[in-house]
DNA sequence: ACTTCAACAAACCGCCCGGTCGGTTTAAGT
DNA sequence: ACTTAAACCGACCGGGCGGTTTGTTGAAGT
Protein backbone atom coordinates (compact mmCIF):
# COMPACT_ATOMS: atom_id res chain seq x y z
CA UNK A 1 0.00 0.00 0.00
CA UNK A 2 1.64 3.10 -0.89
CA UNK A 3 -1.10 5.35 0.50
CA UNK A 4 -0.31 3.53 3.67
CA UNK A 5 3.58 4.24 3.04
CA UNK A 6 3.01 8.38 2.99
CA UNK A 7 0.76 8.10 5.85
CA UNK A 8 3.33 6.39 7.51
CA UNK A 9 6.07 8.50 6.79
CA UNK A 10 4.14 11.78 7.90
CA UNK A 11 3.00 10.96 10.89
CA UNK A 12 6.90 9.19 12.05
CA UNK A 13 7.31 13.05 10.42
CA UNK A 14 5.44 14.64 13.21
CA UNK A 15 6.37 12.83 15.77
CA UNK A 16 10.28 12.91 15.58
CA UNK A 17 9.81 17.18 15.48
CA UNK A 18 6.91 16.76 17.54
CA UNK A 19 9.31 14.31 20.16
CA UNK A 20 11.79 16.96 19.67
CA UNK A 21 10.00 20.48 20.19
CA UNK A 22 8.16 18.65 23.86
CA UNK A 23 11.98 18.00 24.35
CA UNK A 24 13.29 21.24 24.39
CA UNK A 25 10.30 23.19 25.38
CA UNK A 26 7.84 21.19 26.99
CA UNK A 27 4.31 19.72 26.14
CA UNK A 28 2.18 22.53 27.29
CA UNK A 29 4.58 24.93 25.75
CA UNK A 30 4.20 23.85 22.61
CA UNK A 31 1.88 24.26 20.04
CA UNK A 32 0.76 22.16 17.37
CA UNK A 33 1.06 25.30 14.84
CA UNK A 34 4.88 25.45 16.19
CA UNK A 35 5.21 21.65 14.92
CA UNK A 36 3.40 22.41 11.87
CA UNK A 37 5.55 25.23 11.18
CA UNK A 38 8.42 23.62 11.29
CA UNK A 39 7.55 20.63 8.90
CA UNK A 40 5.42 23.36 6.60
CA UNK A 41 2.33 21.24 7.19
CA UNK A 42 -1.13 22.53 8.05
CA UNK A 43 -3.47 21.89 10.81
CA UNK A 44 -5.77 19.81 8.83
CA UNK A 45 -2.67 17.10 7.93
CA UNK A 46 -2.00 16.92 11.93
CA UNK A 47 -6.07 16.62 12.62
CA UNK A 48 -6.45 13.99 10.21
CA UNK A 49 -3.83 11.99 11.42
CA UNK A 50 -4.10 12.42 15.08
CA UNK A 51 -7.58 12.23 17.15
CA UNK A 52 -5.93 15.29 19.59
CA UNK A 53 -2.94 17.09 20.78
CA UNK A 54 -2.86 14.38 23.84
CA UNK A 55 -3.11 11.21 21.43
CA UNK A 56 -0.21 12.60 19.58
CA UNK A 57 1.62 12.55 22.41
CA UNK A 58 0.73 9.20 23.63
CA UNK A 59 1.51 8.03 20.03
CA UNK A 60 4.89 9.43 20.39
CA UNK A 61 5.66 8.28 23.92
CA UNK A 62 4.84 4.59 22.94
CA UNK A 63 6.49 4.70 19.70
CA UNK A 64 9.35 6.96 20.32
CA UNK A 65 10.51 7.28 24.04
CA UNK A 66 9.80 4.04 24.88
CA UNK A 67 12.02 2.57 22.29
CA UNK A 68 14.33 5.30 22.91
CA UNK A 69 14.72 4.57 26.44
CA UNK A 70 14.99 0.74 25.93
CA UNK A 71 17.69 1.02 23.58
CA UNK A 72 19.82 3.90 25.35
CA UNK A 73 19.30 2.35 29.02
CA UNK A 74 18.10 -1.11 29.19
CA UNK A 75 19.32 -3.38 26.17
CA UNK A 76 23.31 -2.19 26.48
CA UNK A 77 22.38 -3.61 30.39
CA UNK A 78 21.39 -7.35 29.14
CA UNK A 79 23.82 -9.80 29.11
CA UNK A 80 25.87 -12.18 31.26
CA UNK A 81 29.14 -10.06 32.04
CA UNK A 82 29.51 -8.39 35.05
CA UNK A 83 26.54 -6.01 35.51
CA UNK A 84 28.31 -3.21 37.23
CA UNK A 85 30.64 -3.10 34.10
CA UNK A 86 27.84 -3.55 32.23
CA UNK A 87 26.05 -0.24 33.24
CA UNK A 88 28.81 1.76 34.04
CA UNK A 89 29.79 1.80 29.97
CA UNK A 90 25.94 2.04 29.51
CA UNK A 91 25.76 5.26 31.92
CA UNK A 92 29.19 6.34 30.57
CA UNK A 93 27.46 6.23 26.55
CA UNK A 94 24.55 7.74 27.69
CA UNK A 95 26.07 10.43 29.24
CA UNK A 96 28.38 10.97 26.83
CA UNK A 97 25.57 10.78 23.80
CA UNK A 98 23.59 14.01 26.56
CA UNK A 99 27.66 16.15 26.38
CA UNK A 100 28.30 15.78 22.30
CA UNK A 101 24.06 17.29 22.33
CA UNK A 102 23.78 20.94 21.40
CA UNK A 103 20.78 21.38 22.66
CA UNK A 104 20.40 19.13 26.00
CA UNK A 105 17.56 19.85 27.53
CA UNK A 106 18.03 16.80 30.34
CA UNK A 107 16.37 13.68 30.75
CA UNK A 108 13.26 14.02 28.63
CA UNK A 109 11.51 11.31 30.69
CA UNK A 110 12.08 13.31 33.72
CA UNK A 111 11.03 16.63 32.15
CA UNK A 112 8.28 14.91 31.00
CA UNK A 113 7.07 13.45 34.07
CA UNK A 114 7.70 16.72 36.45
CA UNK A 115 5.26 18.38 33.70
CA UNK A 116 2.69 16.30 34.15
CA UNK A 117 2.17 15.53 37.52
CA UNK A 118 -1.12 15.49 39.16
CA UNK A 119 -2.20 17.39 36.02
CA UNK A 120 -2.89 14.15 33.55
CA UNK A 121 -3.17 10.83 34.76
CA UNK A 122 -3.32 8.88 31.97
CA UNK A 123 0.13 10.46 30.37
CA UNK A 124 1.71 10.30 34.15
CA UNK A 125 0.64 6.30 34.20
CA UNK A 126 2.25 5.83 30.77
CA UNK A 127 5.83 7.79 31.63
CA UNK A 128 5.61 5.65 35.07
CA UNK A 129 5.36 2.57 32.82
CA UNK A 130 8.56 3.23 30.90
CA UNK A 131 10.06 3.64 34.27
CA UNK A 132 8.81 0.47 35.59
CA UNK A 133 10.27 -1.40 32.96
CA UNK A 134 13.67 0.52 33.25
CA UNK A 135 14.07 -0.59 37.35
CA UNK A 136 12.82 -4.18 36.28
CA UNK A 137 15.77 -4.56 33.93
CA UNK A 138 17.96 -2.95 36.29
CA UNK A 139 16.98 -5.07 39.25
CA UNK A 140 16.88 -8.21 37.65
CA UNK A 141 20.49 -7.27 36.38
CA UNK A 142 21.88 -6.51 39.34
CA UNK A 143 20.43 -9.60 40.92
CA UNK A 144 21.91 -11.95 37.80
CA UNK A 145 25.39 -10.12 39.05
CA UNK A 146 24.57 -11.31 42.37
CA UNK A 147 23.98 -14.70 41.05
CA UNK A 148 27.03 -15.05 38.88
CA UNK A 149 29.67 -14.08 41.53
CA UNK A 150 30.07 -10.38 40.42
CA UNK A 151 27.99 -8.48 43.38
CA UNK A 152 28.16 -9.34 46.41
CA UNK A 153 25.45 -11.38 47.93
CA UNK A 154 24.06 -9.14 50.68
CA UNK A 155 22.89 -6.35 48.66
CA UNK A 156 19.79 -4.82 47.85
CA UNK A 157 19.23 -4.75 44.51
CA UNK A 158 15.84 -2.56 44.07
CA UNK A 159 17.75 0.09 46.55
CA UNK A 160 20.69 -0.07 43.94
CA UNK A 161 18.46 0.02 41.32
CA UNK A 162 16.44 3.18 42.82
CA UNK A 163 20.29 4.74 43.58
CA UNK A 164 20.93 4.58 40.29
CA UNK A 165 17.79 6.32 38.47
CA UNK A 166 17.66 9.13 40.75
CA UNK A 167 21.36 9.58 40.32
CA UNK A 168 21.24 9.60 36.62
CA UNK A 169 18.13 11.94 36.18
CA UNK A 170 19.44 13.91 39.06
CA UNK A 171 22.65 14.74 36.62
CA UNK A 172 21.13 14.63 33.19
CA UNK A 173 19.52 17.70 34.99
CA UNK A 174 22.57 19.32 36.31
CA UNK A 175 24.60 18.50 33.15
CA UNK A 176 22.34 20.09 31.04
CA UNK A 177 22.47 23.86 33.21
CA UNK A 178 26.97 24.00 32.94
CA UNK A 179 29.68 22.55 32.53
CA UNK A 180 28.23 18.80 31.23
CA UNK A 181 31.58 17.19 30.26
CA UNK A 182 33.03 17.94 33.85
CA UNK A 183 29.91 16.70 35.36
CA UNK A 184 29.77 13.72 33.50
CA UNK A 185 32.93 12.70 34.17
CA UNK A 186 32.89 14.04 37.77
CA UNK A 187 29.68 11.69 38.03
CA UNK A 188 31.14 8.40 36.57
CA UNK A 189 33.98 8.88 38.94
CA UNK A 190 31.76 8.75 41.79
CA UNK A 191 29.62 6.46 40.46
CA UNK A 192 32.46 4.01 39.74
CA UNK A 193 33.57 4.63 43.54
CA UNK A 194 30.05 3.08 44.69
CA UNK A 195 30.29 0.53 43.00
CA UNK A 196 33.44 -0.65 44.05
CA UNK A 197 31.54 -1.03 47.07
CA UNK A 198 28.88 -3.41 46.20
CA UNK A 199 31.20 -6.25 44.41
CA UNK A 200 32.43 -9.21 45.96
CA UNK A 201 34.21 -8.72 49.03
CA UNK A 202 37.72 -10.55 48.54
CA UNK A 203 39.46 -11.90 51.84
CA UNK A 204 42.21 -9.06 53.01
CA UNK A 205 44.56 -11.33 54.31
CA UNK A 206 44.20 -13.41 50.93
CA UNK A 207 45.92 -10.58 48.43
CA UNK B 1 3.78 51.96 59.48
CA UNK B 2 0.35 50.15 59.57
CA UNK B 3 0.26 50.18 55.96
CA UNK B 4 3.49 48.44 55.62
CA UNK B 5 2.52 46.10 57.64
CA UNK B 6 0.03 44.90 55.76
CA UNK B 7 1.49 45.62 52.27
CA UNK B 8 3.96 42.79 53.52
CA UNK B 9 1.54 40.94 55.02
CA UNK B 10 -0.75 40.84 51.64
CA UNK B 11 2.62 40.45 49.22
CA UNK B 12 3.78 37.62 51.86
CA UNK B 13 0.63 35.76 51.37
CA UNK B 14 0.49 36.02 47.47
CA UNK B 15 4.19 35.02 47.25
CA UNK B 16 3.13 31.54 49.94
CA UNK B 17 -0.03 30.61 47.72
CA UNK B 18 1.65 31.62 44.67
CA UNK B 19 4.72 29.32 45.61
CA UNK B 20 2.50 26.37 46.57
CA UNK B 21 0.49 26.64 42.94
CA UNK B 22 3.76 27.40 41.40
CA UNK B 23 5.43 23.89 42.74
CA UNK B 24 2.16 21.90 42.23
CA UNK B 25 1.34 22.97 38.35
CA UNK B 26 4.33 24.80 37.03
CA UNK B 27 4.79 28.75 36.67
CA UNK B 28 3.35 28.78 32.87
CA UNK B 29 0.31 26.37 33.78
CA UNK B 30 -0.44 28.53 36.90
CA UNK B 31 -2.71 31.59 35.91
CA UNK B 32 -2.13 34.65 38.07
CA UNK B 33 -6.02 34.49 38.59
CA UNK B 34 -5.77 31.08 40.07
CA UNK B 35 -3.34 32.51 42.57
CA UNK B 36 -5.87 35.50 43.62
CA UNK B 37 -8.96 33.14 43.65
CA UNK B 38 -7.03 31.01 45.88
CA UNK B 39 -6.77 34.11 48.14
CA UNK B 40 -9.99 36.01 47.32
CA UNK B 41 -7.88 38.44 45.84
CA UNK B 42 -8.03 40.56 42.48
CA UNK B 43 -6.17 41.21 39.44
CA UNK B 44 -5.94 44.77 40.66
CA UNK B 45 -4.33 44.10 44.26
CA UNK B 46 -1.59 41.62 42.07
CA UNK B 47 -0.63 44.34 40.11
CA UNK B 48 -0.55 47.39 42.43
CA UNK B 49 2.06 44.61 44.62
CA UNK B 50 4.12 43.33 41.54
CA UNK B 51 5.03 44.55 38.44
CA UNK B 52 4.85 41.11 36.31
CA UNK B 53 4.20 37.87 36.73
CA UNK B 54 8.08 37.11 36.05
CA UNK B 55 8.82 39.86 38.50
CA UNK B 56 6.47 38.38 41.21
CA UNK B 57 8.26 34.96 40.64
CA UNK B 58 11.80 36.68 41.05
CA UNK B 59 10.38 37.89 44.38
CA UNK B 60 9.09 34.60 45.40
CA UNK B 61 12.85 32.77 44.49
CA UNK B 62 14.66 35.15 46.30
CA UNK B 63 12.52 35.86 49.41
CA UNK B 64 11.02 32.48 49.85
CA UNK B 65 12.70 29.67 47.73
CA UNK B 66 16.47 30.42 48.25
CA UNK B 67 16.06 30.73 52.28
CA UNK B 68 13.65 27.28 52.31
CA UNK B 69 16.83 25.91 50.40
CA UNK B 70 19.04 27.21 52.54
CA UNK B 71 17.30 25.73 55.98
CA UNK B 72 16.31 22.58 54.24
CA UNK B 73 19.59 21.87 52.58
CA UNK B 74 22.99 24.04 53.85
CA UNK B 75 22.48 25.09 57.16
CA UNK B 76 22.08 21.32 58.62
CA UNK B 77 25.18 20.41 56.72
CA UNK B 78 27.51 23.56 58.70
CA UNK B 79 29.51 22.83 61.77
CA UNK B 80 32.31 20.81 62.65
CA UNK B 81 31.16 16.71 62.84
CA UNK B 82 31.75 14.65 60.44
CA UNK B 83 30.15 15.76 57.09
CA UNK B 84 28.94 12.45 56.01
CA UNK B 85 27.00 12.24 59.13
CA UNK B 86 25.23 16.02 58.76
CA UNK B 87 24.58 15.04 55.05
CA UNK B 88 23.04 11.93 56.28
CA UNK B 89 21.08 12.94 58.85
CA UNK B 90 20.23 16.25 56.52
CA UNK B 91 19.08 14.35 53.23
CA UNK B 92 17.16 11.90 55.77
CA UNK B 93 14.79 14.81 57.34
CA UNK B 94 14.46 16.17 53.69
CA UNK B 95 13.21 13.25 52.20
CA UNK B 96 11.18 12.82 55.47
CA UNK B 97 9.40 15.84 54.74
CA UNK B 98 8.48 15.12 51.29
CA UNK B 99 7.28 11.55 53.01
CA UNK B 100 4.82 13.54 54.84
CA UNK B 101 3.94 16.07 52.40
CA UNK B 102 1.01 14.84 51.13
CA UNK B 103 1.14 16.86 47.88
CA UNK B 104 4.60 16.15 47.01
CA UNK B 105 5.73 17.18 43.77
CA UNK B 106 9.41 16.17 43.83
CA UNK B 107 11.78 18.89 44.26
CA UNK B 108 10.84 22.21 43.10
CA UNK B 109 14.14 23.60 42.36
CA UNK B 110 14.63 20.58 40.05
CA UNK B 111 11.18 21.13 38.58
CA UNK B 112 11.27 24.94 38.05
CA UNK B 113 14.90 24.08 36.27
CA UNK B 114 13.52 21.87 33.97
CA UNK B 115 10.52 24.55 33.41
CA UNK B 116 12.80 27.36 32.47
CA UNK B 117 15.41 26.06 31.06
CA UNK B 118 15.89 27.67 27.38
CA UNK B 119 13.02 29.56 27.41
CA UNK B 120 13.96 32.42 30.49
CA UNK B 121 17.54 33.67 31.07
CA UNK B 122 17.35 35.65 34.11
CA UNK B 123 14.93 32.81 36.06
CA UNK B 124 17.41 30.17 34.91
CA UNK B 125 20.48 31.97 35.83
CA UNK B 126 18.94 32.53 39.38
CA UNK B 127 17.61 29.34 40.07
CA UNK B 128 21.47 28.01 39.05
CA UNK B 129 22.61 30.92 41.44
CA UNK B 130 20.89 28.81 44.03
CA UNK B 131 22.12 25.23 43.12
CA UNK B 132 25.63 27.09 43.28
CA UNK B 133 24.88 27.69 47.15
CA UNK B 134 24.04 24.42 47.91
CA UNK B 135 27.11 23.23 45.85
CA UNK B 136 29.69 25.24 47.55
CA UNK B 137 28.33 24.32 50.69
CA UNK B 138 28.43 20.72 50.17
CA UNK B 139 32.15 20.87 48.63
CA UNK B 140 33.15 23.05 51.14
CA UNK B 141 31.42 20.88 54.34
CA UNK B 142 33.22 17.80 52.79
CA UNK B 143 36.52 19.31 52.66
CA UNK B 144 36.24 20.78 56.23
CA UNK B 145 35.63 16.62 56.68
CA UNK B 146 38.55 15.86 54.97
CA UNK B 147 40.83 17.81 56.64
CA UNK B 148 39.14 16.63 60.04
CA UNK B 149 39.98 13.06 59.13
CA UNK B 150 36.29 12.40 58.53
CA UNK B 151 36.78 11.99 55.01
CA UNK B 152 39.48 10.01 52.89
CA UNK B 153 41.75 12.81 51.63
CA UNK B 154 42.11 11.04 48.42
CA UNK B 155 38.09 12.00 47.13
CA UNK B 156 36.90 14.07 44.95
CA UNK B 157 34.73 16.77 46.83
CA UNK B 158 33.10 18.35 43.77
CA UNK B 159 32.86 15.31 42.94
CA UNK B 160 30.92 13.72 45.31
CA UNK B 161 29.01 17.11 46.16
CA UNK B 162 27.84 16.40 42.07
CA UNK B 163 26.71 12.97 42.94
CA UNK B 164 24.73 13.94 46.06
CA UNK B 165 22.80 16.53 44.67
CA UNK B 166 22.16 14.41 41.31
CA UNK B 167 20.75 11.38 43.42
CA UNK B 168 18.69 14.04 45.71
CA UNK B 169 17.30 15.37 42.70
CA UNK B 170 16.80 12.63 41.53
CA UNK B 171 15.02 10.52 43.99
CA UNK B 172 12.78 13.20 44.94
CA UNK B 173 11.12 12.87 41.30
CA UNK B 174 10.93 9.21 42.15
CA UNK B 175 9.08 9.71 45.34
CA UNK B 176 6.29 12.19 43.92
CA UNK B 177 5.62 9.17 41.73
CA UNK B 178 5.47 6.29 44.07
CA UNK B 179 6.03 4.55 47.04
CA UNK B 180 8.11 7.66 48.72
CA UNK B 181 8.10 5.79 52.09
CA UNK B 182 9.71 2.73 50.53
CA UNK B 183 12.09 4.93 48.20
CA UNK B 184 13.28 6.84 51.00
CA UNK B 185 14.65 4.08 53.06
CA UNK B 186 16.04 2.53 49.62
CA UNK B 187 17.71 5.29 48.96
CA UNK B 188 18.99 6.04 52.32
CA UNK B 189 20.51 2.85 53.12
CA UNK B 190 22.48 3.37 49.82
CA UNK B 191 23.59 6.42 50.35
CA UNK B 192 25.26 5.34 53.67
CA UNK B 193 26.79 2.22 51.46
CA UNK B 194 28.60 4.98 49.17
CA UNK B 195 29.43 7.22 52.58
CA UNK B 196 31.24 3.83 53.71
CA UNK B 197 33.22 3.98 50.48
CA UNK B 198 34.78 7.60 51.30
CA UNK B 199 35.42 6.93 54.79
CA UNK B 200 38.95 6.87 55.93
CA UNK B 201 40.62 3.75 55.32
CA UNK B 202 41.82 2.51 58.49
CA UNK B 203 44.58 0.12 58.26
CA UNK B 204 42.88 -3.35 57.93
CA UNK B 205 46.08 -5.07 59.81
CA UNK B 206 45.63 -2.86 62.62
CA UNK B 207 41.77 -4.33 63.06
C1' DA C 1 -14.51 68.04 57.53
C1' DC C 2 -11.51 67.62 53.84
C1' DT C 3 -7.58 65.87 51.31
C1' DT C 4 -4.64 62.27 50.10
C1' DC C 5 -3.14 58.00 48.87
C1' DA C 6 -2.42 53.11 49.69
C1' DA C 7 -5.20 49.02 48.77
C1' DC C 8 -8.14 46.69 46.37
C1' DA C 9 -12.19 45.53 42.83
C1' DA C 10 -13.76 44.59 38.28
C1' DA C 11 -14.30 45.28 33.61
C1' DC C 12 -11.65 45.16 29.73
C1' DC C 13 -7.98 44.38 25.83
C1' DG C 14 -5.12 41.80 22.72
C1' DC C 15 -3.06 37.67 21.97
C1' DC C 16 -2.48 32.85 21.39
C1' DC C 17 -3.86 28.13 21.56
C1' DG C 18 -6.47 23.76 20.70
C1' DG C 19 -9.69 22.21 17.81
C1' DT C 20 -13.21 22.39 13.71
C1' DC C 21 -14.68 22.56 9.09
C1' DG C 22 -15.48 23.31 4.24
C1' DG C 23 -12.77 23.22 0.44
C1' DT C 24 -8.70 21.71 -2.65
C1' DT C 25 -5.07 18.73 -4.39
C1' DT C 26 -3.16 14.28 -5.50
C1' DA C 27 -3.12 9.76 -7.08
C1' DA C 28 -4.78 5.09 -7.46
C1' DG C 29 -8.48 2.16 -9.60
C1' DT C 30 -11.17 1.18 -13.53
C1' DA D 1 -11.36 10.20 -18.89
C1' DC D 2 -13.85 9.72 -14.80
C1' DT D 3 -14.61 8.39 -9.93
C1' DT D 4 -13.27 8.09 -5.42
C1' DA D 5 -11.05 8.75 -1.37
C1' DA D 6 -6.90 9.80 1.03
C1' DA D 7 -4.09 13.69 2.15
C1' DC D 8 -3.76 18.20 2.99
C1' DC D 9 -4.89 23.37 3.34
C1' DG D 10 -6.06 27.53 5.94
C1' DA D 11 -9.63 30.39 7.71
C1' DC D 12 -12.20 30.39 11.66
C1' DC D 13 -14.12 29.88 16.61
C1' DG D 14 -14.38 29.80 21.64
C1' DG D 15 -11.88 30.24 25.59
C1' DG D 16 -8.25 31.42 28.62
C1' DC D 17 -4.24 33.96 29.59
C1' DG D 18 -1.14 38.13 31.02
C1' DG D 19 -1.56 42.64 31.61
C1' DT D 20 -3.99 47.54 31.80
C1' DT D 21 -7.16 50.82 33.22
C1' DT D 22 -10.65 52.91 35.63
C1' DG D 23 -13.17 53.22 39.62
C1' DT D 24 -14.13 52.53 44.78
C1' DT D 25 -13.01 52.22 49.69
C1' DG D 26 -11.17 53.40 53.94
C1' DA D 27 -7.83 54.99 57.01
C1' DA D 28 -4.14 58.49 58.17
C1' DG D 29 -2.80 63.42 58.30
C1' DT D 30 -4.09 68.18 59.02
Amino acid sequence: MDKNLKRMATMQRMQVTGLELFYKNGYYNTSVDDILKELNLSKGAFYYHFDSKEDFLIEILDNLLARKVYSMLIEPIEGHDNPLHLITNCFENALETAVHNEMDCGFILNNLINEFRGKNEAITRRLNEILQIWEVNLVSAIQKGKFNGHIDRHVDAEGIALFLMSSYMGVRTLMAEDAPSARKYRFMAQLKQYFKSLEVKHSPLKA
